[in-house]
DNA sequence: TTAAAAATTGCAACCGATTGCAATTTTTTT
DNA sequence: AAAAAAATTGCAATCGGTTGCAATTTTTAA
């Protein structure tokens, strides 16, 4: 509560009998200065607890050393992965982090981006809420030549680089999984197709279907939020069918979880009835009984990637535009949630 | 890829023939300032893509309108309520927030604090790493007269301004339920006592046995990380004594559920051979089966109170260490896990 | 010992927005 | 119509660090 006056480099200047030239580049360790000096600079700087001023610093070299990061949502162990990984690469290369979130909204989404736009970040990473059209929204970095990178929620179609997984493999995979333990019914229980992750989860598990000789009915898709409720919802609706399905694809785990607690409560064997596989191997996949046949992708080495290109591009060792589509690793761990026939190991 | 030159308040000045002065006050609707002349100032502003220099800005009022916020841990559903909280309104409130976590690191909880100081945030709201010792790394703040609000986890000897939940009667109720149900061997699994949290759930624990006739035994407390792997080492120590513990307050969901889950696996019947009872109110803890007792706290109030404590605090509304702690509710959610004897509802 | 090269340090002009106070213009009052 | 009050607008300094270029000092070479 005794708001001292800062200390600013000219305290430091005067102290030395320097100008504040000197100290500047002293602080930046600028070998233009002797190195006696130097030391002398930084010893005072800390004697006097100074504190380097972002602002002043920004104001003047037109750049922050910052990095935004707009996610869909933050409650989500793949989220939390990839901000982890981001992290990781960003301090090291001594970037900071600004966070935000948009809660699956595009409005705020844009909201954020404006407003790190505005805050000025060096470069962006991102990934696109359920609804957002289009990329409109970013066209302001594309205008003043701000790098942004794209992760797992992109736009297809777009220019931009992208840190993805290929969903329709990942479709396909589980479909066809489902296919070898005899499942003939499949449902697929997704959000919107409008975003580019399940419309290719979508089409893997078409195609997968056709190759196998199986119709596609799409009253046995059902798509919505992949909320908690929504793994209710999806549950009942499963029961209402006849015959009754013998296989879901649920592209999320935690509704999975929910989908296949709410079958069990109506009585419903798991794998036996129904099999199921997830999404995303959350944590919550191997707690759930019978433990959940799903698909793992490394969040924590997406946003290592994408920070990592980010931060490149930023500092001029590669240019962003020369890669397009970076394509990460993913797959199937099957698990007993939907083993009906019995394997050996 | 075609850096514009950025257009400043000067630009809109020569444009509309007015000074730079003129032009901010216009720019922040100040009442100063002629009617037409604002409306004609931020007209031209948006022809012309002007967008405000945060720098200059801040470099100028010494003040940020940014938030820290400091957490130990990002994979947490309570953490990430309790961010939602603190976004909502301070967003609504006009201010930016800045968030870092710390992986429980000591270190890293000092290293962000520094950062955040450097960036001259004008308050901040963090919550403690496991092995915090002391709050001299917020030494700074309270130097500078930056408010700093914590909770969560907070140093309760303080006088700083906390928003906690009562640890102690959590502890104590958790265990009594317990006790309840005819448990006489509660086992209570938790993280180091160093940290407040865990100290108090710890004393709930040992009076609500003292109060009841039961012995302590210090054999019966298993203090580690709480983690996942945590989580199944408790199980094998709890499937090693004999005579086998009759109950277990585990004080978080999701070590609770991989635990009880491992028990399972060994053939232990839950509730009936253990009680158990967990802590947050995960969504976890309702997929588990059985499904679990806890106890839930609103970490999305916590982030709302904290949050506007602080922001008004900064608006001179008033005056944050008149409020030393807010104590907010908390309470048993019981379900099958816990539930030897049967009830009726 | 002197000239040339290298190493240090300083000058001064930025970067953009803000704001106390003065100046000017407009409106109201007498 | 003149004086006083109110409404607008502008002047100019300030926030603190950075950096191109010039000036000075030191070191090395001749």
């Amino acid at each position: 509560m005794k708001p001292k006056k800062e200390v600013t480099i000219y305290d430091i200047a005067q102290k030395l009998d320097l100008s504040s030239a000197t100290v500047s580049r002293g602080l930046q360790d600028n070998p233009a200065i002797n190195k006696n000096t130097r030391k002398k600079i930084q010893d005072a700087a800390k004697e006097l607890g100074y504190r380097h001023n972002t602002f002043a610093s920004s104001l003047r070299k037109q750049k922050t050393n910052t990095i935004g990061v707009i996610v869909h949502e933050l409650k989500s162990n793949f989220i939390t992965s990839v901000l982890a990984g981001i992290e990781k690469v960003a301090t090291e290369a001594g970037y900071d982090l600004i966070i935000a979130h948009s809660s699956e909204s595009f409005e705020k989404e844009a909201a954020n981006a404006l407003n790190l736009f505005h805050k000025r970040v060096d470069g962006l990473i991102a990934s696109l809420a359920f609804d957002t059209k289009g990329l409109d929204h970013y066209q302001h970095y594309e205008e003043k030549g701000i790098p942004v990178i794209f992760f797992d929620r992109v736009e297809e179609k777009s220019e931009t680089t992208k840190v993805i997984i290929d969903n329709y493999k990942c479709g396909y995979q589980a479909t066809k999984h489902l296919i070898e333990q005899g499942c003939k019914r499949i449902v697929l229980v997704t959000a919107s197709l409008k975003r580019n992750v399940y419309a290719q989860r979508h089409k893997g598990y078409t195609d997968a279907l056709f190759d196998n000789g199986i119709t596609y009915d799409k009253d046995k898709v059902l798509i919505k939020d992949l909320s908690e409720q929504f793994g209710v919802e999806a549950a009942l609706q499963i029961l209402k069918m006849k015959p009754l399905p013998d296989g879901a694809f649920i592209t999320n785990d935690f509704t999975a979880a929910v989908c296949m607690q709410t079958l069990k409560e109506h009585g419903v064997q798991i794998p036996a009835d129904i099999a199921i596989v997830g999404f995303n191997n959350d944590p919550i996949s191997k707690i759930v009984e019978p433990q959940m046949t799903t698909i793992d992708y490394p969040g924590i080495d997406m946003g290592e990637i994408a920070a990592r290109n980010l931060i490149n591009h930023l500092k001029g060792i590669t240019n962003i535009s020369n890669t397009q589509t970076i394509v990460v690793r993913s797959e199937l761990i099957i698990r007993k949630s939907s083993l009906k026939k019995k394997v050996l190991i």
